[in-house]
DNA sequence: CTGAAAGCGCTTACAG
DNA sequence: CTGAAAGCGCTTACAG
C-alpha cells in the first residue's frame, strides 16, 4: 500500500498551483490554458493520482453516495430494487451503500441511525413497518435527506415510491377470474407493512362469497411451504392462490406439486414481484411485473430533489403456464 | 433535512474549546474534567450532535469503513459471507460497504478501481477468476489494504482467507464411499475460479474408475438443472453426485426430482457450501458447514493487518437424508 | 487539565 | 486565465 499522491504533488510536479490543478482535475472550471491543463493531466497521469474522496467530500459538503435499507437480501425482489436503485445511482453519477434490517423494525432504527454515520448524502428506504419505521426515519430526516420505497410508513415526512398495489391485485384478480376461477385464496404477510395492508385492503373490497385468506408471518419460500400445507389440510382446494410476493409462490408451488397436486389444472398460482424466480419453476408463475427502473429513477429523484409526495406506479400482468 | 450542529456549537453551548469538547465526544483523551465533560455531554444531548464522520476521517485518515466485493448476491452463499463480514466488522466497530462483481472480470475491475473513491479503508474481495483478477486487485494494493476471501487469483499480492477445498472434497467423497457409493460424478464449475480448480483436483486425485465429471459455466440453480439434464439423458445414473456448490445441488434434486428419481434411493446429492437453502428442500442435502465466522474474521484481522499469508479452514461434514 | 493552533486534502470565491 | 487564501469540521500534538 504505497503513499498515495495528492493535489500538491500534482500541482508541484506540474508547475501550478493547486487551484489551478484542481481546476483541471475536478473538471470545475473550464477556463484553465491548455497548456497548463496538459501539464496537469500528464502529471496526474505519472502519479497515478486520485483525488481523496474524503477531502473533496467535507469540501463540497456532500459524498455523492446514496444508502439503500431493505428488509432483506435473501429475498430476490429486494436484491432486484437494490439492483436497480443502484444503476439509476451509478448512471448519475453516485455511489450505492447497502444494509438490511432483517425485517426487524429494531435493526431497522439501528440502520437507519447507523447510516448518520455513514458516507452519504440521503438514504432510500424499504420500511419493514407501516406503525413502527416512522420515528426513526423521521429521525433521520433531520439531518440527512430520506425517500421510502415500496412500503411507507406513518408518522414518515419523506416522499414514497412504490408499485400501485391496489391495481395490481385488481389485475391478478380480473385475470383468475376471466379464465374461470371462482374460490380463490388470498395468500399475504401480516399487515405490519403498508404493501400487505393495500394488497389485503384490495383484495377485500373485491372478494366474492367462496373467497378465503391466508395470513403469514412473513414473506418467504418457507413460508409459501407452510400455506400450502394449510391448504392441503383442508376439505377442497380452491381454484386459485393470490400470492402477494413470488417468494410465497415459489414455496407455495413446490410443496403442492410434491403432494401430488398439478398446477394450473387444480389450482392455479400467481406471484405477485414478477422476479426472474417465476421462470426458472415449472410451470412458468403468473406475476406482475413492477416497473423497477422506474421506481429506482423516481426514488433517486425524491433523493436529490426531496419533496413528500406519494407516486405509486402502475404494474402490468404476465400471464404464465402457472394460471 | 435540518442544519446539523457542529462541534464548535457543541463548545460555545457548553463554555469550552474544541479541543475540549472533542475530547469529550470523541472519546480519544480520558483527562476532562467531570464538570466539564458533563457539560458537554449535556450541550452535545441538547443540540442532538453527532460528529461529522467526512471531517472525523479526513483528520484521521481513516474511515473505519471496509469495502466487500462479491461475484454475486443472488447466492444465498455469498450473502452469507457478507453477513459473516459484516458482522465481524460491526462488532469490531466498522461499517461495510457491498458491490457485486456480476460474476464477470471486467465490472469486477471497475467496481475495486470504484472502490477508491469510496469511503473505505480497504477491501475484502472475492476474485473472479484465478487468471484475470489478479491486475485489478495489485492495482488496489496500491492504495488500500486489500484481502481475498473463498477464492484467489495469481498475481495478487494480498493475503487470501477460504475454505480448504481439497478436505473438503475428500470429507465428502469419503462419506458417499463409505456408504457404498461407487459410481461418483462430479459436478461443478470450469475452473475459472480457484475454488472450483482446487475442487477439481482434489476430486481428480481421488477418482476411480467409473467416477465421472461435469462442468458447467457458472454456479446457478440453473446450472443444477442443466446438470440434472445431462444425466438424465445418459444410459444409466451414477450412484451419487457430488455438486461443488449449494445452488448446483438444489437445482439438480428439484430437477431429478421432477423427472422421478429418487434422491437418496437411487442417487445419493450432496451440496458444498453448507446454506440454509439445503435445510428447505425434501431431503435436506448433506453437505459441508464452512467456518464462515473464522473465514470473515480472519479477513478482517489481514485487513486491519495485512500479510500475505494464505489461510486455509477445515470445513465439517453434515449429513443429512440426500446421501 | 485546558485552549490556541496546526493541519488532514480538497474546492472555490476573490483579487489580480 | 491564475494563484494566494479561506474554510469545510474535525483531532491532536504542543505549550501553558
Amino acid at each position: 500500500m504505497a503513499v498515495r499522491a495528492t493535489l500538491h504533488d500534482v500541482a508541484l510536479a506540474a508547475g501550478v498551483s493547486r487551484s489551478t490543478a484542481s481546476r483541471v482535475l475536478a473538471g470545475t472550471d473550464r477556463n484553465v490554458d491548455p497548456e497548463l491543463a496538459r501539464r496537469v493531466l500528464a502529471a496526474s497521469e505519472h502519479l497515478g493520482y486520485r483525488a481523496n474522496p474524503v477531502a473533496r467530500a467535507l469540501r463540497r459538503q456532500s459524498t455523492g453516495n446514496y444508502g439503500i435499507l431493505v428488509p432483506s437480501i435473501r429475498n430476490p425482489y429486494f436484491v432486484q430494487l437494490v439492483d436497480a436503485f443502484t444503476e439509476a445511482a451509478r448512471s448519475a453519477g453516485h455511489g450505492v451503500m447497502l444494509a438490511e434490517s432483517a425485517d426487524d423494525p429494531d435493526i431497522e432504527a439501528a440502520r437507519i441511525d447507523g447510516f448518520g454515520e455513514a458516507f452519504v448524502d440521503g438514504l432510500a428506504v424499504v420500511p419493514t413497518s407501516m406503525a413502527r419505521s416512522g420515528v426513526a426515519i423521521r429521525r433521520a430526516e433531520g439531518r440527512s435527506r430520506v425517500v421510502q420505497i415500496d412500503r411507507w410508513a406513518t408518522g414518515a415526512g419523506c416522499g414514497f415510491v412504490g408499485v400501485d398495489n391496489d391495481a395490481g391485485v385488481a389485475a391478478v384478480l380480473d385475470h383468475l377470474r376471466a379464465s374461470g376461477r371462482r374460490r380463490i385464496i388470498y395468500i399475504g404477510a401480516e399487515q405490519e407493512a403498508s404493501a400487505g395492508a393495500e394488497r389485503l385492503a384490495a383484495f377485500r373490497s373485491r372478494a366474492e362469497p367462496g373467497d378465503g385468506e391466508i395470513l403469514l408471518p412473513r414473506f418467504s419460500t418457507t413460508a409459501g411451504r407452510e400455506a400450502a400445507h394449510r391448504l392441503l389440510s383442508q376439505d377442497s382446494l380452491p381454484d386459485a392462490a393470490l400470492c402477494t410476493a413470488d417468494v410465497l409462490a415459489v414455496g407455495l408451488l413446490s410443496t403442492l406439486q410434491r403432494e401430488g397436486v398439478r398446477v394450473p389444472e387444480q389450482m392455479a398460482v400467481t406471484g405477485f414481484d414478477g422476479t426472474d424466480l417465476l421462470e426458472l419453476v415449472d410451470p412458468p408463475v403468473t406475476a406482475l411485473r413492477h416497473p423497477m427502473e422506474a421506481i429506482a429513477t423516481r426514488a433517486l429523484g425524491l433523493l436529490l430533489n426531496p419533496t413528500e409526495e406519494h407516486h405509486r406506479l402502475a404494474p402490468e400482468l404476465v400471464v404464465r403456464a402457472s394460471s
